[in-house]
DNA sequence: TGACGAACTGACGGGTCAGTCAGTCAGTCG
DNA sequence: CGACTGACTGACTGACCCGTCAGTTCGTCA
């Protein structure tokens, strides 16, 4: 029975090896021009191999997407992780969310959701971690609310306000390539966080 | 000189019937599925008669997207351009926001700020019809401030809060296959609304 | 009537790309 | 050692699709 399941340590070295190779390819060209001979190429290795790991291109592009989703996430939870003011808190994960850090991210996401009206993969990976982004954020405000920091009606409901208010404003930054002002996205997300935390 | 510039009524007939179908096409298939075949198809013509009116399939896309939604927010602006009370406007207008009324063309728009990181005659085309819609939104808020029925401190701040908000949570309604409830999405807004107006 | 040009056809060239497959090679087990 | 397996190669195919072009149709004008 030993070792009976799961392939060995090696492919998965590989499988991941390749799901990284992707995600830059994704980062460069877009998810819709990333090409299977691309990633091949980006690791030196043949396309045959990549599809000796994965079967369909879809199926590599929805997992190299919640690949690098998962590490973005994991990376916040662990920033949220330290201690602090729930204000404090709070700013890091808004920061975190913003164009500003890491706006190659932000295009990813523009096309993921895209991507996610027409293919069940990426509708399910871009529900499940656009939830759990929000839900980080959800957790930041009702602690704060619990240690009598925020006054929330409902922190929820706040969270959900101000992760769709910044999702609007990236994508009037990033896909409009920056025709709004950094400074003043961050003005107009300030006023808003004033406004739900009282 | 007579008639020297501008090609015949029948030539523009023509670049409209073709404008719409694509249209008919990308709503259908979506904006990167769309092939200049099926467009040809759905008219009955030939693939060669759809570049004998548009040079490339990029071109076409993007003067099919600006066509859509040119005919949207003309739409807009004649609702806005009723009697009504302020609020009432605003209604009108957040009301035709909504992923509800015309969940398809928030589809369009989606995939319209995805390709718009790629092409520059998309980004401008999305850029310069967002920032018309929040436009509509702003004069409706600065109408109501002069009126005295809103009281928001800064009504083109509002507006844009507003429209972000609401892109954010079509996206999550739209792309994310309606996980989100319609009721709970209008709560929110209506919610913030209350906020922005006093 | 005949010349002309604009609108239109449909077949085709040329390029791209996902996925396949026969075969290589290194390591392992009996 | 020899059989076997799993990782890997790279050439290939079959499909797709954009844009072109030689040729057709038809209305108009001289």
């Amino acid at each position: 029975m030993e070792k009976s399941e799961g392939p060995g340590p090696a492919v998965e070295k590989r499988r991941i090896q390749i799901l990284e190779a992707t995600c830059t390819v994704m980062h460069k060209q877009g998810i819709a021009a990333t090409r299977v001979g691309d990633v091949a190429k980006c690791l030196g290795i043949s396309t045959g191999l990549v599809h000796y790991h994965f079967d369909t291109k879809d199926e590599l592009l929805a997992a190299a997407f919640r690949h690098a989703a998962e590490k973005e996430l994991e990376a916040l939870r662990l920033l949220v992780n330290t201690d602090g003011t729930p204000r404090e808190l709070l700013d890091i994960v808004v920061d975190n969310f913003f164009p500003a850090s890491g706006f190659s991210s932000w295009r990813l996401w523009i096309e993921g959701w895209a991507v996610a009206l027409r293919s069940e993969s990426f509708r399910r990976t871009v529900m499940e971690l656009d939830e759990a982004w929000i839900e980080v954020l959800a957790d930041t405000l009702t602690d704060g609310v619990a240690s009598g920091d925020f006054a929330c009606v409902n922190p929820r409901d706040s969270a959900w306000r101000l992760a769709c208010l910044i999702e609007g404003l990236a994508i009037q930054q990033v896909a409009h390539g920056g025709a709004i002002n950094d400074v003043e996205t961050r003005r107009l997300v300030a006023d808003a966080i004033e406004a739900e935390i009282g």
